[in-house]
DNA sequence: GTCTATACGAGGATAGAC
DNA sequence: GTCTATCCTCGTATAGAC
């Protein structure tokens, strides 16, 4: 017994190994690329953070553009997951609002820097690292809950297109600003646990009143 | 005359001289710091899209930090000139309201990379190059209007302060977004004349609708 | 005021030992 | 797999002529 023991362990010192750096570096250049984009990231910054050498981002991912497109790809899945699993067209136009946008807040809520991360993107380089379908795009689904409440005529007669990006500014916009928000006189805590249920219920509470026709 | 006339002219030959140069390093700088943010944002970039030197930016302004610190100071003046002569004590706070969204959309119409520097100013630099006192904070309008009419009960019981945050995020997140939603199928042009008044009519009459006590 | 040429530092990426 | 040391490109900023 001993002996398989020392087998095991053998010649390996390493305090890390394996799959665990690598998911410290993804962690790691998640936070940094939330907060510069892409160009103004430093693969020093997130080596610092991560307290391994900096040359293992190359030898996990192979670029800076590798280990950036790996946090993308992350980041999309999750969103995209979030909203697929719905079932949205088997429930009425409201209902399928309300879901949706509960589990995008959700989803966003438990990992805030999501927003920003597709904004620079967006900005930034305008989109050209990570091409997303059309099927999985998830506009596409707000899009069409929009069409067919106003179909129906349980919505106002509002335009699916600009609403669908409006009401994604209504959601997401709180996580953008809240860099410079906590700045604020009364140093609010924008991503803490009630803060951040509050931010969901009043943002339903605002899209819902705000599509409904009365 | 031709006295005079041969006096101003003297010896000047440069094509370009004074504020005209000055005024195109401002305008250049501020498409590239719209796109980039501060850190990822090039001199030489600039100075190429101006086609003068590069060096004539640090005979104006001193730093690369310089001539960003002046964009951002040009545009938060415009957003406050918008809003600060509207009288908005004076009015019910529905009217109130939509005189504010209605100078705001206006304002980011008519220059649609204000949203993108001031969001990068956020969330990169964490809004350490512009200092805004509370005073002339633009949010402070809009919270203030909200708890007017919350109190009067002509609006919902929303919480004034989140949802500050998202109306600003409806009117604003369609020009952060336009970077890649210009990828759409129908390509359509979120920034020409018709779209951004549809945007303007759309976000307005969500926001009301949402506020409003029915 | 405007240009060209250049010094200098920061940061991405690689080599090679362990 | 992980580290240290190094190379090299790119971009900020300055010097100095016109």
């Amino acid at each position: 017994m001993a002996q398989t023991k020392t087998e095991k362990v053998k010649k390996t010192k390493p305090v890390r190994d394996a799959e665990a750096t690598q998911a410290a570096i993804l962690a790691a250049a998640e936070a940094e690329f939330a907060q510069h984009g892409f160009a103004a990231a430093k693969t020093e910054a997130i080596a610092a953070k991560t307290k391994v050498a900096k040359s293992m981002i190359y030898y996990y991912f192979q670029d800076k553009e590798g280990l950036y497109r790996a946090v993308l790809e992350r980041s999309h899945a999750d969103l995209l997951q979030a909203v697929q699993k719905l079932d949205l067209e088997q429930l009425s136009p409201e209902i399928a609002l309300e879901n949706f946008l509960r589990s995008l807040l959700d989803c966003v809520s438990r990992n805030p820097k999501l927003p920003t991360i597709m904004f620079h993107e967006a900005v930034q380089n305008q989109g050209k690292y990570y091409k997303k379908s059309s099927s999985e795009n998830i506009d596409a689904f707000l899009i069409a809950i929009l069409e067919r409440g106003t179909a129906a005529g349980v919505f106002r007669a509002i335009d699916p297109f600009q609403s669908a990006i409006n009401i994604m500014g209504t959601c997401l916009f709180y996580f953008i600003g809240a860099g410079n928000i906590q700045q604020f006189p009364q140093g609010k805590r924008l991503l803490s646990k009630a803060m951040l249920e509050k931010h969901a219920a009043e943002a339903i509470a605002l899209i819902l009143a705000g599509v409904r026709q009365s």
